[in-house]
Parts: C-alpha cells; sequence; structure tokens
DNA sequence: AGAAAGTTGAGTAAAATACTCAGAATTGAG
DNA sequence: CTCAATTCTGAGTATTTTACTCAACTTTCT
C-alpha cells in the first residue's frame, strides 16, 4: 500500500503555492525548480488540481497557480481525491459495491483502516502544513 | 493508496485458518473454494505467511496450514507485513532515508497517516475479526 | 511582435501486480 | 508399498499502473 508520487509531489506543489497565498501566482518553472519535480509531470498534476477547483491558473507572463481558496480552507483530502482520482485504499469500501458484504469478514478492518486515514486527511489543511513548516523553519523564508 | 490482493485475498486466507484452529489444518484447496480465489496464487501467498511464522504447513494427505499462534497473538499488521513487505505508505516514513527529512514540509502529515494506519492494524487480531464474523453470522457455521 | 506562461491529448518506458505453470518433495491412507 | 493428496519452489507472463515525456496550441503581458 503505497502512496503514489501523484500525492506526493502534489500535496508538495500544493504547499508551495500555497506560501504565496494572497501575494503572486507562482509558476510550474519555479515549483519545479524549488521541489526538483519535472515541469512535464507538473502539468499533468495541475490539470487535475484545476479541474477539482483547488487551483486556478493565469496565462502568460507574470501568470502561474494560485490557490483558490485560503489555505486554511483547502483540506489534505481534497488534494489527494484530486490527485489520486479516489483516497479508498479499496473498491469495495462504499457500501453495495461488493455482493459479499454482509459477509465479508475483513470488511470491518478495511472500514477502519479508511476510517483513520480520511481522519487525518480531512482534518489537516494546507495551512497546518505550513504552520508547522514556519515553526520549524523560524527565520528563513 | 491501493491496498493489493495480497493483502485482502492474505488476510481472508488467515482468517479461515483461524477458524479452524485448534481443530485441523486447512489445505489451499479449501480456501480457494470458500473464498474464491485460486490456488495458484494462493501458494505464492502462503509461501511468505510460512515464512514470516504466521502459519505452519503439514504435507501430504490431510494436510494443509494452521496458524502458530493463537489467533489472538497475530495482528492484522503482521499478517500485512509478511505479504506486502512493508506496510509503510512511503519509503521515506523511516528515519534517516531521505536528506531532506528535516526541511520536507509535507513530511508531518504523512507521519501522521502512517501512525494512524499502523494503530488500527496492530491493535486488530485475527481472533477480532473472527469475533466480528461470528457476531454477524449467528448460527451460521 | 515576441516571450512567457498555461492547456491538452497522445504516447511511452519501466515497474508493480496478479497471476499461471510445471515439476519436485513429502506424507498419510489403503 | 504405492498412490493420491498435499505442500514447496522457481520461473515465466499478461495486464495494469505509474511516472513520466513530448509537441503543438492558446493566452496574456510587455
Amino acid at each position: 500500500m503505497k502512496l503514489s508520487t501523484k500525492g506526493r509531489y502534489g500535496l508538495r506543489a500544493v504547499f508551495e503555492i500555497g506560501l504565496k497565498y494572497g501575494e503572486e501566482p507562482v509558476s510550474i518553472k519555479t515549483i519545479s525548480e524549488n521541489q526538483g519535480i519535472s515541469e512535464n509531470y507538473l502539468e499533468q498534476l495541475f490539470k487535475n488540481l484545476r479541474k477539482e477547483g483547488i487551483v486556478k491558473s493565469t496565462r502568460g507572463a507574470k501568470g502561474g497557480y494560485e490557490l483558490t481558496k485560503h489555505p486554511s480552507l483547502i483540506k489534505v483530502s481534497d488534494v489527494m481525491n484530486a490527485l489520486e482520482g479516489s483516497s479508498k485504499i479499496l473498491e469495495c469500501i462504499d457500501d453495495g459495491s461488493c455482493s459479499r458484504e454482509k459477509y465479508c469478514p475483513t470488511r470491518i478492518i478495511w472500514l477502519k483502516v479508511q476510517k483513520s486515514i480520511d481522519d487525518v486527511m480531512d482534518t489537516t489543511t494546507i495551512q497546518d502544513i505550513i504552520d508547522d513548516y514556519m515553526k520549524n523553519n523560524t527565520g528563513g523564508k
């Protein structure tokens, strides 16, 4: 059960944009340089982030991406859903998607695992990540 | 972030064996029929379960697999580790495996997610799964 | 006009997943 | 003792997913 680079890279990218919230758009080139992620790949990630309304874009010179909302209003789960399609660890998590649902001995444990993941991702926002970063890197920008 | 069939099938198989703990070995054929998993694939899973000491085998007629310990002593995390190699969602979870560790803005969130998963898997045993099953299928075998 | 950006769809190499298969080894039952 | 039932093992493979690349196009700022 591994987290893909989509989720990892994407969250780093959104964090980076969040740092400049209310200031200026951040270009893919900038993010690529700061986070060491290829520009081409970032384009694909932002395609999804934009579609899900997490970021908005400005074209042309001095353009780039900005968050559509305040960082405290964007949950980690929002970002993950946009990037990974779904943050479900199993298809059969959703009610009714499996005919054996009622009798499945192991379903309960997977539901618990899923819930614990959701709890963390739903209660952590981009702002929280920024705050953590600021606390641990006092003085540095 | 999907759970693989190794983990899903494997836990179902271990549950099945757990039902017969203290009675008789359960053959791959039986598990295959009851759980709808191919015999060939189950062999691969049991190779790992045996290597990690979760099950022991008896060859020949009337042979099969048994748990090495009481179901209440086998944690879900034990089974998952045996089957998936590691239940870590990221390589960089372990201290020191990433040079950016100290400055990584998103590491904290992944650590929290990992911990929440571990909490569930470490505190749930095969016996718990059996108990749940019995409770929801009273009267059934 | 030209450069700096985003936009999009298609394509691809590598890795992981989810198996299959064949044959050898072991053991219990008749 | 022999045969059938079963595990044991390594190799092989098809499919899917991941992790990208690439090229051409559009928009906007200067």
